[in-house]
This record gives structure tokens, C-alpha cells and sequence, in this order.
DNA sequence: ATTTTTAAAATTTTCGAGATTTTTATCTAA
DNA sequence: TTAGATAAAAATCTCGAAAATTTTAAAAAT
């Protein structure tokens, strides 16, 4: 019998890892097995994992995953956008250079692993790495805001935007254009420029924006 | 005994309107009673609203209402700015002439009832429908702004906001200063003035910013 | 053949009791 | 008196089974 936090995370990442389908139906009794544990707590879990939206509940129907949908991942790049840029421009303003430094590391992680994985045949095994430092540039970029609110929003934001991404085509994430911009990130934010800061993070997330609405409010402001 | 999802929305409706002090314990075994049900449906419930942000769970312990906090509430009221300000500018971009017609009559029925508030000597009954109208006013503003995910993020920012302010001097929000902000805003959105309705809904909420980082990231464009 | 009814099966929801943990109260030793 | 240990009380968490609902399957009627 695992602890009921260990069982929540350990759900939280097969939800956001290519484990189970989008629209597949997720059973309490079924879970309960894999968890070794009763269906009533995989049910206080799925409950929770609803409110943060990678699990979709519906009434006396149960608990299924969230179906792929476009727009929806376009909406949550849009907020990655806003939240990143703004949580960048305060962290470059309060983060000092404990968070130059932090950030500069994040960055040489995740330079490392793009290029041993450029090199590979099959990167497979290095795709989860991979996906853990991606993340953690991305969180280290704002985590000197000062506002523990817009990186919780931050974090809930991401894991959608992760699930609604996870069964895409690794191979495009580690092209050199994606590594290139990482790059351009980190050198812009060193440089404290705000406004470049705030357009190469759009630059890097907008080929995620490919629908109608693909254009920010703010986006104007930004270049 | 009531619906799960009716315990849900009275018990929310509590939580963000002076039932319960700020820290209060919340037992599920207490609160089973005012229900009619279970306590492990009162759990479930609160472990949503808990993901939410609007109770605060810590394992083994329970749950409580969340301490009053001004850092929080300035945090809150960041997020508030940069959530309605990205969302007011895309209604006025997508809004066409259903939005403005919605949103001058969520302005009717807010600015007819601070006026009769105004006159009266304890406007105490009709505060509950002062909120109500101001909320809407607020949701109305960024209703066109065509993301959903826009608009649940700030849904969950308002209920926080709410929460923690629900105990302030009421009436303070009816000075007519107040009362001019949400015309300004009116105005400014329905004149399609991006930059402007962004300074006007910045400066409206800009009265719960009174810590030392008061200032917002977005700021300097706003102006 | 298609639709409607009816019955069976499967799933979801609710519940209260037992197990575990935390909190409070009491006792003992320095 | 204070600090620490021990025991009692209270609160939290887990669980499986019963109740309510939905889904599936079969039978009857159009």
C-alpha cells in the first residue's frame, strides 16, 4: 500500500506521459489494482487531478482523460505565453544573480541533453530527460517573480499543455531551431532585455499557435 | 440529502462570503451535518476545492480555510490585472456588437445598484447583489476574448481574490471612485482603445496593490 | 427491419465503521 | 517549575459493501 501523495504524483506524471489514451476511460476499480489501494482514494485523486484539468469528470459518468483538442492547446499556449513573459521580465528585474546562475544551469542541462540526443538514432530513452529539463528551463525562467501565485498557474498550465502534447512527434522538439531558441531565451534574459526576452519566448512557443486565433493581445507590444 | 454538486456550490459559496473565519477548521465530520450526507462526500468536495485554492489541506491534518494574507492578495490581484487586461483586448478585438451590448448592460445593472447603495444609510442586503454584479461586470469584460482556459484561470483568480477580501470594509468599494473606474472602463472598451482600457482596468485594481512589489511586469506598456 | 420496452449487467456514488495518526491531557523525573 | 514520557481522546484516513445510476443486451411491438 503506497502513501496517498506517492499515488497522486506517480497518476499526475502517467497523465502527462503517454500512458494512457486520450478520451480512455479511467476507472477507479481499475486504477485501485495498479495502486493497490481502494477505489475511494484513486477517486479523492481523480477529483483533484479534474480540478487541474488533466483529468475530465463528468457526472455519475465517471472519470475519463482529456480528449486531443487543437484549441485547446492553442488557449494553453497563449497562457504560456503570457504567464512565461511576464514571469520572465519580473525575474529579470528581482532575480539577481542567484537566478543568472540557476537559469545558466538549467540551460547547459538541457543544451547537453538536445545534442546528445541530436546525435542519436533512437533518442527514446532520453526523451523523458529530456522533457524533465525542458520543463525545468521553463520553470527557472520565472522562478524569480516573486509571485508564488503566477507559478502555480504556471504549473498547472504546463501540464496540460504536456498532456495535450505527449503522443506529437518527438523528432520536432529536437530540431536544431528548437535548440537555437532555447539559446536566445537565455541570452536575452542574461542581457536583462525585456522586450527581446518577452519575443523569443513567443517566437519559441508560437509554432504551437498554427489555428485562426493565433495572434496575442499583447503581441503588439512585444515586437 | 442534496446533490453532490449542490453541496459543492453552497459550500463554495461559503468559502468566498464571510461564513467561515479566515484559518477556521473545516471538518468534514461537522460540516456531514449541515449537509445531510457523508463525511467522505463532504472530503471529496473539499479536496476540490482545495485544488482550487479556496481551502487549504495539509495531509493528516485536514482542512482549514486559508490564512488571510496580504502577499497573497497582492499576488491575486497581479494576476487579476494581467488576466483581464489580455482578456479585455481580445473582447475588443473578437467582441463585435453582441459583446458591447452585454457588457454596457452588466455596467446598467452594477452602476444602478452602487447608486441606490450610495443613498442608502446600511446598504448591508444588497451587498450580495453588489458582488454578484460586480463579478459579472468583470467576467462580461473578457467574455469574448475566445479562450476558455482565459477565462477559467481568472474564474479561479476571482473566487481567491473574493476570499481573501471578503472580510474588507465594504465600503470602500462604493466610494465614487469606484463607481467612475467602471464607467472609465466602460468607456475605454467601448471606444476600442486596447492601451487605455488596459491603463483603466490596471488602475482600477490597483488599490489592492499596496505592498512593496506593486508594480507590475506589463505595467510600463500600459501607460 | 426498425423502434420501443424490459430486463440484466456494469459502473458510479454514498456510506459508516475500523485502522492510523495527530492532538490533548496526565503523570513522572530532573 | 519545567521538560519529557505515557496514556487517553479526538480527528483523519482507508476500506469494502450497499444503494443509485447508467450502460448494455434481449425481447416485444410497430
Amino acid at each position: 500500500m503506497e502513501s496517498e501523495n506517492k499515488i497522486y504524483r506517480e497518476l499526475k506524471k502517467r497523465l502527462t506521459t503517454d500512458t494512457y489514451d486520450h478520451g480512455q476511460k479511467l476507472r477507479a476499480e481499475i486504477l485501485r489494482e495498479e495502486f493497490a489501494c481502494s477505489a475511494s482514494t484513486v477517486r479523492e485523486i481523480l477529483f483533484r487531478l479534474a480540478s487541474e484539468g488533466l483529468v475530465h469528470f463528468q457526472d455519475q459518468r465517471g472519470f475519463r482523460m482529456p480528449e486531443l483538442s487543437p484549441t485547446k492547446l492553442i488557449e494553453l499556449t497563449h497562457m504560456r505565453i503570457l504567464l512565461e513573459c511576464e514571469g520572465a521580465v519580473l525575474s529579470i528585474r528581482q532575480g539577481g544573480v542567484g537566478w543568472e546562475a540557476s537559469l545558466t544551469a538549467a540551460h547547459h542541462k538541457l543544451s547537453h541533453l538536445e545534442k546528445r540526443i541530436h546525435a542519436r538514432e533512437d533518442p527514446t530513452e532520453l526523451v523523458d530527460l529530456w522533457f524533465n529539463s525542458e520543463k525545468e528551463f521553463h520553470q527557472t525562467l520565472i522562478s524569480a517573480c516573486g509571485s508564488a501565485t503566477l507559478k502555480h498557474m504556471h504549473s498547472l498550465i504546463y501540464a496540460q499543455f504536456r498532456q495535450q502534447l505527449m503522443k506529437a512527434d518527438r523528432r520536432f522538439d529536437f530540431i536544431s531551431n528548437n535548440i537555437q531558441q532555447h539559446s536566445d531565451i537565455l541570452e536575452a534574459a542574461l542581457a536583462a532585455d525585456e522586450a527581446l526576452t518577452r519575443k523569443r519566448v513567443h517566437d519559441h512557443l508560437a509554432r504551437h499557435l498554427t489555428g485562426q486565433t493565433a495572434s496575442l493581445a499583447s503581441e503588439s507590444d512585444a515586437e
